[in-house]
Parts: structure tokens; C-alpha cells; sequence
DNA sequence: AACGAATGGATCATACATTATTTTGTAATT
DNA sequence: AATTACAAAATAATGTATGATCCATTCGTT
């Protein structure tokens, strides 16, 4: 057997009748239920999904146009690796994009849109964290309330397209306390700089937010892969 | 017949019989030969370009991930209506990216390199803009020189992405004679701060170079606009 | 206007043909 | 015995063809 080729780790998200092969593929890539590296062969996904060949061609190539799946001429598709480094890459281009869209909603941002982000880091502190998955739906929420808002929606997709990315990563790990502290220092900050119009203290909160996240996904991906190296005699 | 529902303007760049349906679908739409919101039936593109529907299919799919088609479930692909705001999108995003890498750039260009940028740079003065194609590869392969050193690979391919699209449109206008000289003067501006190891110069050279760019094209496609307007009647 | 049939076309399911890649087996060479 | 070279077989991607099904729009009737 070749070096990653992953031994058919039967996929198996196909509880949900109503998504789309696409989805299932990609929330298994996510969930890295489908390894890193991990050759997806056409065939054995139609099996593992229960549909054709045909969707899951399909699937596929917008997997790879989305960056989830690299693919070779003639040799089939593989996920892509979700590394320290992809996690950095994404991180440094948020950390550009993200305030400048800041900025734009700083000079827009009305009474009612402070008081949406504020009833949506209320929600968040309501949780306070006690569910990861739903914590990372209201933490995107919030952030989509001023970014949603932009008129370049070529970059508010991109950053819709990362943070689902994020999201999902983050999903597989705990959330330190202090980052947990840090969210919603950074979230009241935001709101404080926005209020005040100050399109500059948006901006740098954010890109500090946007750094602190990544820089805490990174740690929590190398303790897992420490953990993983340890266990994987099993 | 519906509103944009073009009647099968024969698409036809299936000149080349090395590209793939994917790459021709993708020059079709960039040289406008398939026009903006125009419907993409499967089944027509397969004759058209003389395949079946499969690779159609998946070929959409991925023009879908990278921005050039829109898709609607069970309504199928349109092509994406290139318009003014289209480039300024990309525009707004490349006036992030770009100084950044180039900063980067600034920091681990060695004599080589800046002597690799100078022959680039040459052989655009010397082309000087006789073949407007040509100089969209020579100026392509000049700032190639410069971002792909950069160790964020994402970032590096999201250039070149926007890139390919931004050279596309370009081949369709003219450059004005003030537009030509401005390219010459930022890019030997550009070395001289590389050089210098002014990575804030560098980075602001770089920002407005990309914002005429920008600007230029906008300015042409306009000019088009009322052009095509107003010879519509044939 | 409301409703149901007819149509066009996307989407999905199969089956098969073709081609490129990888593996495997065998023989020749060192 | 180990290594290299190469042919044959297996594997899997890619392309073709065809029919079924589902969805959205159009059209005719009430």
C-alpha cells in the first residue's frame, strides 16, 4: 500500500438524507472523518454516499475549486492537507481582509446595527461557550453581521469561505480560557471602537481578534498531533 | 424567450484541441464570446464543444468555485456578469494582498533577484505595448517574479487567480498613453524600492499600481459600454 | 385568476469505452 | 542474490451514451 492512502475509513456522514454529496463529502473532509491526503476515489464515494459516480464527479471539482481537495491529471483527487501552514496562509489574508471590511461597516454601522451585535455577543456570552459547535455559529453570526454588510461581496465571500474553513477546525478542539476570555474582551472591544466611529481601533481590534483565533488554532492543532503521534499505535 | 436568455451564440474557441472543455468555457467567458448572464445549458455547451455533458458539467462546477459561472439548483449555470464592480472587487482585494507580499518580498530579495525584475522589466520596455497580449504575459511574468517567493501559497494563488482575470479583460482594451507611461515609470519605482529595502515604499508603489490598473480598466470598460450601445442595432 | 398538462432542462443513475497510472511478474544483467 | 528493464495485468481516472426522474416555466383550459 502507498504512503497515505488511506484504507477506505468508510465516510459514513450519510445520516442526513437531505444533503447533497458535496456537503457530505465536505463536512467529512472537515471533520476529518476523510483524512488528510487521503485519495478520494470516485468510485468508492459514490458507494460510501449511496449515489452515482456522476455527483460525486461534480462534487469534487468544487471541492477543489473551494481549496478542500487538490487534484492531479489523471490521478484522482485527495484532501488537502489541513496544516499549521493552511491555517497561517488563510489567517494572514483574514488578517487583511477583515479590517478592511471593518472599516467600511464603521462608517455605515447605524443605532440598529450596534444593537444586532450587541444582542449577538449577548447570545454568545449567554452560552458562554458551553457548546464549541454552536458557539462557532454564533461567533460567525456576529462577525457576519458587519461583514455582510459590505458592498465587495467578492470579499465578504472569501472571508465566508475561510471562516466556514475556521470554523469547522476549530469545532475538533476545546477553547482555551483564555482565548475564551480573549473572544469577548475583543467582540466588546469592537463594539466600543465601532460606536465610536473609530474606524482605526475597529480595524486593529480585529486584526488582533482574527490573529489571536488563528494563533490559537495552531497551538491547539499541534497538541492534538502530539496526542495523535502518542495513540497511534492503536 | 426569456430576458438574457442569449440565443446560442455559438461559442466556438474550440480551435485548440489540446484544451479542456473547462479552459475553453473559461477564454469563452473571459473574452466575452459567452456574455455576461448568459444561461450555460449543459447540453448545448456539450455539442458546441464537442464533448458530452460530463465534462460540461464538471467544468461549471469548477468556474463556479472560482468565481467565472453562478449556479441556481435546478436552474442551472449563467456566466457572471464581468462588469464594473466585478473588477473593482478584485481590485479592492489585490490592493490588500499584493503590498503585502510584496513586503515580503523586500525582505529576502537578493541581487539576483532585483537583477531578474530588471530583465523583466526590460523586455516590457522593449515590447513597449506594440502587442497588447504579449505585454499582459510579460507584465504577468514581472510581478510573478515578485510574489512567488512569498511562503503564503493561498495568498500567492489568489493573486494569480484575480490576475488571470484582470490580464483577460485588459486584452480586450486598449492601454492609453498615460496608462502605458505610468506602468513603466511604478515598475522601475517598484525596483528602485525593492532595492532600497523600502518595504513601505515598495508596498505603496505597489497599491497604487494596482489601483490604476484598476481604474484604467474601469475607465475602458465604460468607454466600451456606450461604444457597444450604441452600434447595438446590428 | 386558478389549475393541470406539456415542455425544457437540470440532475441523477447506469453502463461501457478509452486512456493513463501503478502494480506485478518475469527475464536479463551485474 | 540483488538490481534493473520491460511487458502484462490491474486499477482507476476520464469520456461517452442513454434513460429516468425531478423541478420550473409555459401554455391551454376552465
Amino acid at each position: 500500500m502507498s504512503e497515505t492512502d488511506v484504507p477506505v475509513a468508510l465516510p459514513e456522514s450519510a445520516n442526513d438524507p437531505q444533503a447533497s454529496v458535496y456537503e457530505m463529502i465536505r463536512e467529512d473532509i472537515i471533520s476529518a472523518r476523510l483524512q488528510p491526503n487521503a485519495r478520494l476515489k470516485v468510485a468508492d464515494l459514490a458507494t460510501a454516499y449511496g449515489t452515482s459516480t456522476n455527483p460525486v464527479r461534480e462534487a469534487l471539482q468544487q471541492l477543489r475549486g473551494e481549496g478542500f481537495v487538490v487534484m492531479e491529471p489523471n490521478r484522482g483527487a485527495r484532501v488537502v492537507a489541513i496544516d499549521e501552514d493552511f491555517v497561517r496562509d488563510i489567517i494572514e489574508i483574514e488578517m487583511l481582509i477583515e479590517p478592511a471590511l471593518t472599516r467600511w461597516f464603521v462608517t455605515i454601522a447605524a443605532d440598529t446595527d450596534i444593537a444586532d451585535l450587541e444582542a449577538s455577543q449577548a447570545e454568545i456570552e449567554a452560552l458562554n461557550f458551553a457548546d464549541p459547535r454552536q458557539h462557532g455559529e454564533l461567533d460567525t453570526r456576529f462577525h457576519q453581521l458587519i461583514y455582510d454588510r459590505h458592498y465587495n461581496r467578492h470579499a465578504a465571500e472569501l472571508w465566508w469561505k475561510h471562516r466556514e474553513i475556521l470554523r469547522a477546525i476549530s469545532r475538533r478542539f476545546p477553547t482555551s480560557l483564555s482565548r475564551r476570555q480573549a473572544v469577548l474582551r475583543e467582540h466588546r472591544e469592537l463594539i466600543e471602537a465601532i460606536r465610536a466611529q473609530d474606524a482605526d481601533r475597529a480595524a486593529s481590534v480585529v486584526a488582533r481578534h482574527v490573529e489571536g483565533s488563528g494563533r490559537h488554532i495552531i497551538e491547539q492543532m499541534g497538541v492534538a498531533k502530539r496526542n495523535g503521534a502518542r495513540r497511534s499505535g492503536g
